[in-house]
DNA sequence: CTATGGCACGGATT
DNA sequence: AATCCGTGCCATAG
């Protein structure tokens, strides 16, 4: 109902318009991409126009002449971010000039549009040219779960290769989200997960010996015998079966999508982002770059011949005609609301947070969708749909909601990783919360502990047993 | 007695 | 209107 302000350009005229503005506002680029192919194809009022590539970058051009992104000098700094609406290229031409070599963008193209795609997004730019045959084997060979079935000797011998090569590029693979991905077996899997998540935080003593030898017990749940594989006590024995299965999952891909630990068992799709930021240059200040990938590569517009022709179409089909048309017109304009709102969302969250995006958690500004629609003058459940289900990715190439940047607690949760990854002997939640009061944020001593357990950080007690 | 987890309440957020 | 989140209070474990 509140919606009149968001566009001083764009009004919505009827109430159609605005209930499909709100839907479309819902929904992701893949699912958008889906609709307007419905659309294009059901419709013959609509149109879809080829517009010219950016000879430079390769990315296809709306209706603005000059590529926003090369035509910008490669000097300046601006709090400003290059911000627009781009048709989602093939990210793999992009980076690096894949796809430059005929046969092998063919096997890259293959790779079916989801986990492979997922992952192969992050561990491109580390990938050596020559490895990437192998990494797009070993990604479309995994399981429904994220495992790799087959033996890396086959790999090996398919490609003719060492083994030791498809061993790096497998291990490339695990390191990248969800972690394990790739492995070969439940208990690699949780090995690598394991050993990534060493590195940020302390983890029990004995985690590994218990995935190396007593996964059995690990299973069955039997304590006792796992205790005494390991010369601890059953209870200690318990205590890590519960971090390990509270920490770390032996099927990667049933986990769900992003670092966030909150749990959601249900269906865990791995998304394709709805937005791009990176970097214009490698400067320190460097003007950030926003794409919103349009599910559409040219310009969507109403066919004119479609509507001369309307006049002279006999009685009896005008109606039908009439309404195509109507809908197309609908659907065009409600696009275009939907990218206005998208484009101005981005544009004032991406300053806002820009510290966030480059540098990472803990400088990420809590601000509620309430404050920001005020800020945008527009209503709140316009930003949450714009919100919902849409995912970014940052300039480090990971992929995360972006319900993400709304979180209320993410920084002191960093800050509170931070305190427990340096501390000498284990904290109680009490010393954590005065710490906390330290830092600058007041924050009860209930909800450390809440914090922890977001975490997956066991209490002090049980941390002794801790670090290898 | 101290450290923690469970439950539940109230205010904020969606 | 429904849900989420921080917190206080209390029971329990060590």
């Amino acid at each position: 109902m509140l919606l009149q302000r968001q566009s001083p350009t764009l009004r919505p005229l009827t109430t159609a318009h605005l209930a499909q503005t709100m839907t479309l506002l819902e929904l992701t680029s893949d699912e958008l991409r889906q609709k307007i192919e419905a659309s294009l194809a059901s419709n013959p009022a609509l149109e879809l126009l080829d517009t010219p590539h950016c000879p430079q970058c390769h990315r296809i051009l709306h209706n603005a002449e000059p590529c926003p992104v090369c035509s910008t000098p490669q000097n300046p700094f601006s709090d400003d971010p290059i911000i627009f609406v781009s048709p989602q290229w093939d990210f793999i031409s992009r980076e690096n000039n894949y796809g430059d070599e005929g046969p092998l963008s063919e096997e890259w193209s293959s790779l079916p549009e989801d986990l492979a795609t997922f992952v192969l997004r992050q561990i491109a730019p580390e990938l050596a040219e020559a490895d990437r045959p192998l990494a797009a084997h070993i990604l479309t060979s995994l399981d429904e779960d994220g495992l790799l079935r087959i033996s890396l000797f086959e790999i090996a011998r398919y490609h003719h290769v060492t083994l030791e090569r498809i061993q790096e590029v497998q291990s490339l693979i695990q390191r990248a989200e969800p972690w394990g991905v790739g492995s070969s077996s439940p208990q690699q899997a949780l090995l690598v997960q394991l050993e990534i998540l060493s590195e940020i935080r302390p983890v029990p003593e004995h985690a590994a010996r218990a995935i190396n030898e007593g996964l059995d017990f690990l299973s069955r749940h039997t304590y006792h015998e796992l205790g005494r594989l390991l010369g601890i006590s059953a209870e200690d024995a318990a205590q890590l079966a519960s971090f390990i299965s509270e920490n770390l999952n032996p099927y990667p891909a049933r986990a769900h999508w992003g670092p966030g630990r909150a749990d959601n068992p249900t269906n865990p799709v791995y998304k394709n982002p709805d937005i791009i930021i990176t970097c214009l240059n490698e400067k320190e200040n460097t003007p950030l770059v926003v794409e919103i990938v349009s599910p559409y590569a040219g310009s969507l517009r109403i066919n004119p011949l479609f509507r001369k022709a309307l006049n002279q179409v006999p009685a009896e089909n005008a109606a039908q005609w009439q309404s195509d048309l109507d809908e197309a017109v609908l659907l065009v304009k409600c696009l275009q609301q939907r990218n206005n709102t998208l484009v101005r969302l981005m544009q004032s969250l991406v300053i806002l947070q820009r510290q966030y995006i480059m540098e990472g958690n803990a400088q990420l500004i809590p601000i509620t969708r309430a404050r920001l629609a005020e800020e945008l003058e527009v209503h709140e459940s316009t930003i949450s749909r714009a919100v919902a289900d849409k995912a970014v990715q940052l300039p480090n190439r990971k992929i995360e909601p972006l319900s993400k940047w709304f979180d209320r607690s993410l920084h002191i949760r960093t800050v509170l990783l931070e305190i427990i990854a340096q501390e000498v002997k284990p904290l109680s939640d009490t010393q954590i919360a005065d710490l906390l009061v330290e830092h600058g944020f007041s924050v009860a001593r209930r909800t450390v502990a809440k914090y922890r357990a977001m975490e997956g950080i066991l209490p002090a007690r049980l941390r002794q047993a801790m670090r290898s």
